[in-house]
DNA sequence: GGCTATAATGTAATCGATTACACAGCAATC
DNA sequence: GATTGCTGTGTAATCGATTACATTATAGCC
């Protein structure tokens, strides 16, 4: 027979809400009772049932992170896998667990959201690979469901959200190549939809304008091929290549080094990779782990105390080989 | 007022236990009920609670997924990420999610599997990165849950598993290698203790004879550094190279390089950068979605059936750059 | 001493489903 | 016509906790 409160309290002679005390709320329980029913938790090795306790106090301690299909190629990103695992462990160190999931091609991209919400299966939601104008931002507040999203946008400023200095980091990577003495960079943004695409350019809009060189955008999809497929199409035009992403801009040097052009490139995330590609690249790195965890703090915080927080995290440019060439 | 299926049954004038019928067992509800019934669910968009259904049917239709701490490079490992969302993803097309969680340095490897347990919260679990002796599968068993291994070992032969043909993956490779006119093969193999380095040790073991070849076995860890390494401190005694991932290989590759030596070099796994590298890297391809897929499956099997399902997957050997070269 | 506030505990309702059991109605069987 | 079996439905127990409310004991105060 499995152990459960009723047999905890039989065991101990108290009451079936005296056990529940003991676990939830101790402070109000007496020093001697409170031992006594803790010894006999502990003999008999019990646990309380995650169900029945989410059933009555609607509190499920369940997260989830729902993966849009649209965004697979961040399965293949190793910035995200640490991001999850991050967010992961960390909920956990609030009792909390993660349901990982992803989305079907042929489905609504709130579809499952409602399914989610609608059986109570969880209390709130990470929300990455957030959009300029979000279908599933909207859809949470409108069922009014905790939640945060990695990465901000100017429509929703009410939220909780943990981002980095997007803007920062575009700047400083503009600033860099200005040192250089580029005049000419070509901008390979991410989907211009993307919230993250927005804030990259205004960084570098305004180092363009304190720095004075001229830039032109153009919009990849973070993974390799579009970042070779866009510089390959605008080769000559420029003196110096930024690339809102690591592969990218490592699609972009595999052009130069076939087409036996030298510039420089900068790239943006920081991914293990980035040191080891030859040339090794300089980028913009983002505290990605921390992003993670915060996400998980601020989520946690947001559930129990019904508080919005917005965290920006710095970033840092990581000066290697790439953009110390002569143009 | 939440609807639930009291309200339910009110209105469609019926009892809970009809109402109950009408979603888990249509079969046994009249026509003309169950039409009613469903009109109204529907109407009201009515959806079970999922903690008050497990709670009585003792099934949380949860499966989790813990990744020990020990073998965190495995969320900078492509391969991992994509096995993750598959997994999720035919999980759920059995209605079934997936928990994705790591332990913490100072934690036995069993305990998460305990709470996890112990709190009642899963249905099962998906073990990822068997050992030869897996303390987790002891524990598992014991506690009479449902699993499902990634890989399989000797000592464990009675429990469901999907695994690819790692054995004839690594003889393919030394095949190859032979046919180069290879006879002195650095053997980078994976960790001694994981059960996968066992079937691929066993594979080169197989080659060697039927090909004539001989071959020295090291351990590494996976990544890059540990091929790096080992190939470093062994140049000059083998005339080719046979890692048990790409990121070894790849490793061994940058080495070659920077000492000016030029070996046949054969990988494992097929992940993405393997393509790109260059030298593009021959390779051992796993089909990693579909071990990935039918993990969930056999899963869902062995929890609603009590089913054990055995399945290796094949492999291929992609022939790429990397092993076209002259010793 | 009587009154009130507070601390400690118990009783029982409750969360929202599933399901064992009972029973009514009707057809088939002898 | 009685018996058996099957279909369809309802009643109420149950899963295992939390918690509103009631109750008792004790201390503090005038």
């Amino acid at each position: 027979m499995e152990t459960n409160i009723a047999e905890i309290a039989r065991i101990a002679r108290v009451s079936t809400a005296t056990v529940s005390r003991v676990i939830n709320s101790p402070e109000k329980v007496a020093q001697e009772t409170r031992g006594k029913v803790e010894k006999i938790i502990k003999q008999l090795n019990y646990v309380p049932n995650q169900q029945a306790r989410s059933l009555r106090s609607r509190r499920t301690r369940m997260i989830a992170i729902i993966v849009p299909h649209s965004a697979d190629y961040l399965f293949s990103y190793p910035y995200f896998s640490i991001l999850v695992k991050e967010v992961s462990l960390e909920l956990s160190r609030f009792d909390y667990h993660l349901i990982l999931t992803t989305d079907e091609p042929q489905e609504a991209v709130t579809e499952r959201y409602r399914v989610f919400i609608d059986k109570k299966m969880v209390d709130g939601f990470v929300v990455l690979d957030l959009k300029n104008d979000d279908e599933r931002v909207h859809f949470l507040r409108e069922r009014g469901l905790p939640f945060v999203t990695v990465g901000r946008n100017d429509r929703d400023t009410d939220i909780s959200f943990v981002d980095t200095d997007n803007d920062l980091g575009a700047y400083l990577a503009g600033k860099h190549l200005s040192e250089k003495s580029c005049k000419r960079i070509l901008f390979i943004n991410g989907l211009a939809d993307q919230s993250v695409s927005v804030w990259r350019e205004r960084g570098l809009v305004r180092a363009s304008r304190d720095f004075g060189f001229d830039y032109e955008v153009f919009n990849g999809d973070f993974i390799e091929e579009s970042g070779a497929a866009i510089t390959r199409s605008n080769l000559g035009k420029f003196d110096a290549i930024f690339a809102a992403s690591d592969l990218m801009a490592i699609g972009a040097l595999k052009v130069l080094k076939e087409e036996g052009v030298s510039l420089p490139v900068i790239g943006f995330d920081d991914i293990p990779l980035s040191s080891e590609f030859s040339p090794s690249v300089t980028t913009v790195h983002q505290p990605i782990d921390e992003v993670g965890r915060e996400a998980a703090r601020i989520l946690v915080r947001q559930i129990s105390q019904g508080q919005v927080t917005k965290t920006i995290l710095p970033v840092s440019l990581v000066i290697r080989e790439s953009s110390e060439v002569s143009a």
